[in-house]
DNA sequence: ACTATGTCCTGCGAGC
DNA sequence: TGCTCGCAGGACATAG
């Protein structure tokens, strides 16, 4: 489901609505897909954590642990490690992953992964139809891939300089950017004039800042107005992005251009659709 | 090392 | 009404 603005909403709302509860348990489905550590090691690292944080790192959402009922000598310990070996729970919402919060009197929904007990009394829950999303644990983690809204332009040039793929299938590429989906790509590339199929390699120093000044752009435009809701898309609060309405070619196949009034084309391109202006975009 | 393609899943709407 | 088909915000494995 979510691209880099839905994800950064939905873990913006998750930091205001559980940082600070404590997982006092978890249950874990029995589908084996979503899980990408094991369930025990997932049981082991979460229970009886605080949460400290819970922030955005390209399409993952982080829930930064820390001991909820140190020992002694776990404590002595703790304090001689990096605040980055504390624990994290990383959750990847994949296509159609969603994290709720909610009472444990509420319904619970079909592909429900898994559950987490809060000291609140609340729970939070996984749901993911599609089970493309991911669960895991881990300690520091990292993207492979550039941070969009604060990679500094030489980097941007230099990791799409010499690739010879098209430069939309570029832009999908996490271990490059990491964040930028199907949406945000089309709507770049549009922005900045740059057709999806262009050769990455082919494009000019001033055409690369000019998409990477779009990305930045269209990615600001849509975290302020909550992600782009497609289909059921909501954030934690239940509460839908308007991006979409902003969209200028992406869902918007044979559709006028909003600048020449040329219709959308859209072309399959590493098996995505991809939206473009043919007159707009060269 | 890089690039292109297939695959993993369920659900929905379009068209018949 | 009910069926089939194509499509969906993602990311891997695999083959060339």
């Amino acid at each position: 489901m979510p691209e880099l603005p839905e994800v950064e909403t939905i873990a913006r709302g998750l930091d205001k609505r559980v940082r600070g509860d404590v997982i006092e348990s978890i249950w874990l489905g029995s589908k084996p897909e979503p899980l990408k550590s094991t369930a025990k090691e997932i049981a082991a690292t979460l229970e009886a954590k605080r949460i400290s944080q819970v922030r955005r790192v390209g399409k993952h959402i982080v829930f930064d642990l820390a001991e909820h009922r140190p020992s002694r000598s776990r404590k002595k310990s703790r304090k001689a490690d990096p605040p980055s070996q504390n624990a994290q729970w990383i959750v990847h919402l994949g296509m159609t992953g969603r994290m709720l919060v909610c009472e444990p009197s509420a319904e619970i929904e079909k592909h429900t992964h898994a559950i987490a007990q809060l000291g609140s009394g609340r729970e939070l829950r996984f749901v993911d139809p599609r089970r493309f999303g991911r669960l895991s644990v881990t300690h520091g983690f990292a993207a492979p891939g550039s941070e969009p809204l604060e990679v500094e332009l030489d980097r941007f040039v230099s990791l799409f300089r010499n690739r010879k793929t098209p430069i939309k299938s570029a832009l999908l590429n996490q271990s490059l950017l990491s964040g930028v989906g199907n949406i945000y790509a089309d709507e770049s590339l549009f922005r900045a004039g740059i057709r999806p199929r262009r050769r990455a390699s082919s494009l000019t120093r001033e055409d690369l800042r000019r998409l990477y000044l779009a990305i930045q752009e269209v990615l600001k435009e849509a975290i302020a107005l909550g992600g782009s809701s497609i289909s059921d898309y909501v954030d934690a609060d239940g509460e839908e992005g308007f991006f979409q309405l902003q969209h200028r070619v992406y869902g918007r196949e044979g559709e006028p251009c909003l600048v020449c009034k040329t219709p959308i084309k859209r072309v399959v391109l590493a098996g995505r659709s991809s939206h473009y202006c043919p007159k707009c975009q060269k």
